[in-house]
DNA sequence: GTCTATACACCGATAGAC
DNA sequence: GTCTATCGGTGTATAGAC
């Protein structure tokens, strides 16, 4: 198994379980690797596992649900493609967020300029689409910061409810809140 | 100090840490009780200290936040004392939501039946009041179930943004959100 | 690189004196 | 009721053979 596919894995035992309720016995288990493995490919550890799984989650998001917002269509276009991708990132409403997980307890203090970072890029990319579509900077600020609250809180909902019809609704009727028609 | 009292700082630490980074010494420092006393009061532990904390948490938001909802006067009216009491439960969104961190990991498997409850309930007492003020049913629905999605995304954009601005705009928003005008 | 074995701290929980 | 002391178990992390 490489780093990558092991990568994998252990995202689903964080964002399943949080930063605190994730043991290394739940990541050996995943991975199909001792722990001593584990250590030999992450010297740091916990931290460090969960650190480098928030890295390519970022990284992941960044080049496959941000990057049609950038292409050269028009901008509801660009909004459904992210649509879509945020469906496959979240599988359908039915996983965890795991910058929400991990943003709580002692892990906020480790990990939240990570998340932090990601978001402000979401949302700055959303808003200069925005702009581009003619809207006012304040407004296209503030339109993106609730497309983001809604998919976020859409993901809680659908996890408490066992339901991920309203998360659905959410991501369908995202390009509407943004462009405001 | 009385029970009461003791879940008053019990529910402080369980929603800053979560389920699993909750430990009995952080709830013994937070009451000032030591582990033994927190056994005399609660003998299930620390599963049954979490219990009791959602099942207080649930009852106070029925008889603060939802009570409001079922008052004689405006539909507007009742919708905008119930944003004043979010606010007030969340600290100004301040405050991580007790549900949303209960339901991670394996505290869902213990708690999310409560967390289910309490959230229809919710929802139907929302959903009761937009019919009276005349909406079609599954409209009233889709708005109530919005309005909780725009509470909890808005709680944790506040967190990791570390600002609470947008959980503000969110709040002053819920009427015209539910209300449609 | 991966394994077994293990160190050491802290976890939840309990016993028993007062 | 609250305390000190402690139990068994599990947590993270490491040592050392292979």
């Amino acid at each position: 198994m490489s780093k990558e596919e092991a990568i994998a894995k252990l995202i689903q035992v964080f964002r399943q379980y949080g930063y605190e309720g994730t043991t290394l016995t739940k990541l050996s288990e995943a991975t199909g690797l001792g722990k001593a493995s584990l250590y030999h490919y992450f010297p740091g550890g916990k931290a460090e596992m969960a650190a480098t799984v928030l890295e390519y989650a970022n990284s992941w998001f960044e080049t496959t649900v941000l990057k049609p917002l950038k292409a050269d269509t028009q901008p509801e276009e660009r909004i459904k493609a992210m649509s879509q991708k945020i469906n496959e990132f979240y599988n359908q409403g039915q996983e965890t967020c795991l910058w929400a997980v991990l943003s709580v307890g002692e892990a906020h203090d480790l990990f939240n300029n990570q998340i932090q970072n990601i978001l402000i890029i979401w949302i700055d990319t959303l808003t200069q689409v925005l702009i581009e579509a003619g809207i006012e900077a304040q407004q296209a600020r503030q339109r993106s910061e609730d497309a983001i609250i809604q998919v976020q809180g859409a993901l809680i909902l659908a996890r408490v409810l066992n339901n991920n019809a309203s998360f659905q609704r959410t991501l369908a009727r995202l390009p509407k809140i943004l462009l405001g028609n």
